[in-house]
DNA sequence: CTGAATCCTTACTAAATCACTCAAGATGAT
DNA sequence: ATCATCTTGAGTGATTTAGTAAGGATTCAG
């Protein structure tokens, strides 16, 4: 039930750039505060900015800046994005969904469905202004 | 956030010896029922019997059976065992904690424990006699 | 206008994990 | 004894993870 470290550092990143909203981070700024290698922190930053999340300025005195605002940046789809499916298994994904064979008299589903929900509305609910602020939904 | 096979074969199994309570199944019966392949299965089952949730019999007509009542197997012990800590991180995992050098004031760790404590409760208040009964806990 | 700082792109890889298979031994019922 | 079964331990191919490495493209400062 692990979350790699691949997203666990596209947050770490996300949050540094909250926390200095407005200017622009060189990827070694990043790296230096999250802790993430500068050559694996590249590709995540480029992968956060595909997803929309962040903007780049190349060039000298260039990084990098949140696109949007932190409480329009959704937890849940940042670690699907770049992880997959929330759900513990490919039958309980509603953005994944795969069958199973075992599915109509399937003893385990319910169980997995209620894992998927709980653990999504946990992480949707979750904008990243939330985590700036230590401050959950609900 | 994947649940492996393994932890899912498991569930599998000791959902069909509940659902035979009483009878010894064997290896390749259990592995009919479940679609797991037999080898595979083999491997599961003994770790099930390290785990003393199954008990079995040697030599011909021998076989598995559950050694509790299933009221008495639960499903959060059963997959932490099998496949570790319910926590999506080190940091937040009560079972298997492991520090992290963020720590002090990470962001993230209050959204890891959250879930962490959400996935633990629901796995943990459902047993085995739940799933055969489709019933959750609450 | 040149060079340094930076992002961008692609390729590669070592290690771990997963999901098994296989072979041979031990045990018990008939 | 024989055969069905569990037991034990080794081995393996595929995939994923967590990076590294090398060079190219762009922008800014001087």
């Amino acid at each position: 039930m692990k979350i790699s470290s691949k997203g666990e550092y596209a947050l770490r990143a996300l949050l540094v750039l909250g926390q200095h909203e407005g200017k622009v981070l060189s990827i070694a700024d990043i790296s230096d505060k999250t802790l993430v290698p500068i050559s694996y922190l590249e590709q995540i930053l480029l992968q956060l900015k595909m997803l929309g999340h962040v903007k780049s300025k190349r060039g000298s005195r260039g990084g990098y800046s949140l696109r949007t605002n932190p409480a329009d940046v959704n937890i849940g789809d940042v670690i699907r994005r770049l992880e997959g499916p929330l759900a513990p298994m490919g039958c309980a994904s509603i953005t994944s969904y795969e069958p199973c064979i075992l599915e109509p008299t399937c003893l385990l589903k319910p169980l997995w469905t209620r894992i998927r929900d709980t653990v999504a509305q946990i992480l949707e609910e979750t904008t990243l202004a939330d985590l700036l602020d230590r401050r959950f939904s609900r």
